[in-house]
Parts: C-alpha cells; structure tokens; sequence
DNA sequence: TGCACATATGAGCAGTCGCTCATATGTGCG
DNA sequence: CGCACATATGAGCGACTGCTCATATGTGCA
C-alpha cells in the first residue's frame, strides 16, 4: 500500500475526539460492575443501598461507580428525600447490551 | 426495599457468565488504538504494517493489539504470502459503533 | 539452504483501575 | 440545633494495561 493511499484512507476515517469519546464510553462499560449496575437499572430505578444490597457490594464501591457512569450521561438521577435514586439516562445502553450479547453469543 | 425483593430481582439479572462476556467485550473496545483499528478494518482489510502505517504506530503494538482482537473474535485473518490480512470478523461491531457514536453525540 | 522480510511473542516499565477505609456533605426528624 | 442516616469523595494499595525493545517464528526467493 502506498503512502499516498494513507492519505487517502486517513481522510474517511474517525476523527479523534469521535475515537475518544466512542472509546471512553466502551471502557466504562468494559467492567463487570458497572455491566451489573446498568443491567438492574434497566428493570428498575434503584437507590445506591439498594443497588449495594442487590449486587453485594458495598454502599462505597457502588456510589464510586455510579460516579463514572454519571459524568458518562449513561445514568441520573433524582433525589427523594435523604435517597438518590439512580436510572438509566437514555435507551442506548439497551441497545448496545443488546447488540453486545449477540456478539457474545456466537462464540 | 426488602431483601425479598433483591431475591426477585436478581433472578431476572444477566448470568454471571453473560456479564463477564459482555464486559469483557466492551473492555476490548474501551481504547482509543483499538478502537482506531478497527475503525480501520471496518473500510478496508489491511495488513500489519500497512494498519501501523495508517495509524503512526510501531507494527509491535498493532500487533498486539490484533492478538486481542483476534482472540475477542472481533477480527479474522488471512495469510497472503509473508503478509496477514486482518479484517472485522462480523458485522456487530459496525453496529456496535454506530450504537455507541448516537450515544457520544447527545452529550 | 541461507538471508531478508512480515508478523508474533515475552519481559518489563509507567500509567491506570477498582476496591477499601476514613471522612465529608447533605437531608429529615426529634 | 443536633443526631442518625444516605450518599459522595479522597487517599492509597494491589492488580492490570499498553507500550517498547529484544527475540522468536514463519514465509518467499536467490
């Protein structure tokens, strides 16, 4: 392949910031505990203790998790009294769960 | 919320392998080479050097970021010669990205 | 066969990650 | 207000990641 066709080829592709922030996202859905996280709020909104006691964690691990997922726009949430109640932000994230377990699937 | 209720609810969850898996896959995405290579792959097959060429990388690193992908099934090879001829091993990793830029550009 | 090229692999190092533990912030209620 | 509860945050530690550099494996050709 030539030098010239670098060029070329480097002109159609991603461009950095979209490579970045397609990247970003991705790795703070590459860990289990936030897969889990993400898969219990999309049946239903949780609190942070709540979402602790569910998957075993505690309540510490769990808010700094929803930390991450919260500057990501892949949560938010709602307070209600002395409880934040966590839920996903926007349909993407099934979709891409989706998309992913098929991918997984055909292993 | 009762701890009934966690029980309820955890058995509709993912399986733990399914999330390992899925995370798992994510992980694999979650970095900007990664994601650049196959950004790449995703227009045209491509050779080691050639892929280091595109992308100002050493052919070691691409490399062994193609090892990964390689054993993530997200790329298959083809040997021509001394060459390898790396391209996407199926289509959900297009819609994969397609997924995840829709998320990326509602922020 | 012997050499050059293409790719793969292993060790090792700097940077990052996810947790725990301690502490800070914020809210409701007496 | 003052205390208990819910959540958030910061430091720090062990584990992991992505690169480089050196080396091994594999292929084509004289």
């Amino acid at each position: 392949m030539s030098s010239r066709s670098y060029v070329r080829l480097s002109a159609s592709l991603l461009s950095d910031p979209s490579v970045a922030a397609l990247a970003e996202t991705f790795k703070v859905l590459g860990d289990t505990t936030r897969v889990r996280i993400l898969d219990v709020l999309s049946r239903t909104e949780l609190c942070v203790q709540d979402l602790a006691g569910v998957l075993g964690l505690t309540p510490s691990a769990v808010s700094h998790q929803l930390r991450l997922l919260r500057t990501s726009r892949l949560v938010r949430t709602r307070r209600d009294g002395r409880q934040i109640f966590y839920a996903l932000d926007d349909d993407h994230i099934v979709g891409l769960f989706r998309q992913g377990l098929e991918h997984v699937q055909e292993l």
